[in-house]
DNA sequence: CTTCTCAAGGACTAGATGGTCCAATAAAAG
DNA sequence: CTTTTATTGGACCATCTAGTCCTTGAGAAG
């Protein structure tokens, strides 16, 4: 499975592969368990039940519930990298976005727009109680835009996109409007803003594609 | 003042003045509290503490901690609305929405982005535990967007947007616009991205100005 | 003044929840 | 095999927190 380094212990223990595969048992059904009910609404009690393991197993692979949290976000962090890389890394031309799009918003469709964005809801919940979260949370927010600005400097490298385009703005405007698509998209119970949104900020990007498309502009 | 009706109680036994500003002041503490460090965060004792009551008066006044919240998602809701009527009542002309703009980047800046949107961040941490809030929040945006779009309207009534604007999605391209940048704001603690964000919103919305601003297109 | 209802104070309770501890077991090392 | 260490089970504890209850005080109505 792909994601089975995401997970790995930070402490120079000795550890066997039972002591894995429990930690990643519990930060997996944390990470789901606070996915779908926020991570203040989520007991360890909840995680321990679900995890099927023990108390003395949550403080063995984890300090504490702050730990376990950290753990979760960071957890969660790599996994949004990492589909998001797999999506965006061989990102050239505007279908391509278009494509990304879709994809996001085919799965936020499946829930009604419920839960929105993992990193999202958890940077809300958590930036104002935990500093270290809020900071890994940014650090992630700053990486999946740059996985967005790098496909965008492509394509004006390419000549996709005018000289005048600016990759990082259009990034950071492309994650907002994700974001508040996310929000809105979950508040209301349907997908139908967050489309509006992306398409809003897809459209500002075709502003900026050129005007005889494929060429570089040498 | 201003927001003096804002918290009106809904039930219909007598009350006296006093009642009512103990209400009052439980919400205003509450709203406050709520605002800065979460619903969930929120206890019952902050709130007594924070407003100078008793247990008594906080069951008095409300049924149960859930209704206390919901008081305070219509009270805040009520707050926002009042708030942006005032901005964008009037609101006829492109310059006029870059200083609803400039607004909400100046409040927002002066704590470095720090707690965001009150509404954004109560609908996610609410939005899954609280159905009866969602829906509130729901219609609050509704009607926050409609502001919006009323304004959009008269100004493609005008002649200033061109009759191929949808006011509708513009609205909503630049609500989720703005929520995403206070999300964005709130994580980075850095006012910026919300700033970035409202202006590709802004942007995408002058690509509709008519060519030849001020005259209808009859 | 008397009475009645609203309002307020604050002790108290039940249960949830984060966290501790210790004994028992599995697995690795020598 | 023996020893050592990681791992696990689960009882237990302290505290926090939502919610209850009873008494007292204040103000309006008669």
């Amino acid at each position: 499975m792909s994601d089975e380094q995401v997970a790995a212990p930070t402490n120079q223990r000795r550890i066997s592969q039972r002591g894995i595969a429990t930690r990643e048992r519990i930060l997996e059904a944390a990470n789901r368990l606070m996915f779908v009910r926020g991570v203040n609404a989520t007991t360890l009690d909840d995680v321990r039940e679900a995890s099927q393991t023990s108390k003395s197993q949550l403080y063995h692979h984890f300090a504490d519930k702050q730990d376990l949290v950290r753990a979760v976000v960071r957890y969660r962090g790599a996994l949004v990298i990492q589909r998001e890389r797999a999506g965006l890394e061989r990102l050239k031309s505007f279908s391509g976005l278009v494509r990304w799009r879709n994809a996001l918003v085919q799965a936020n469709s499946l829930n009604n727009g419920k839960y929105g964005c993992g990193l999202g809801s958890m940077a809300l919940e958590l930036s104002d109680q935990d500093e270290q979260a809020r900071s890994m949370l940014s650090e992630t927010f700053a990486a999946w835009e740059k996985l967005i600005s790098d496909g965008l400097h492509r394509m004006r490298d390419s000549g996709v996109l005018r000289q005048d385009a600016d990759p990082e703005k259009l990034a950071t405007g492309l994650m907002a409007a994700l974001q508040g698509g996310y929000l809105l998209a979950n508040a209301a119970h349907d997908v139908a803003p967050m489309e509006v949104a992306l398409d809003m900020a897809l459209e500002h990007i075709k502003s900026f594609l050129s005007e005889q498309p494929g060429e570089p502009t040498r």
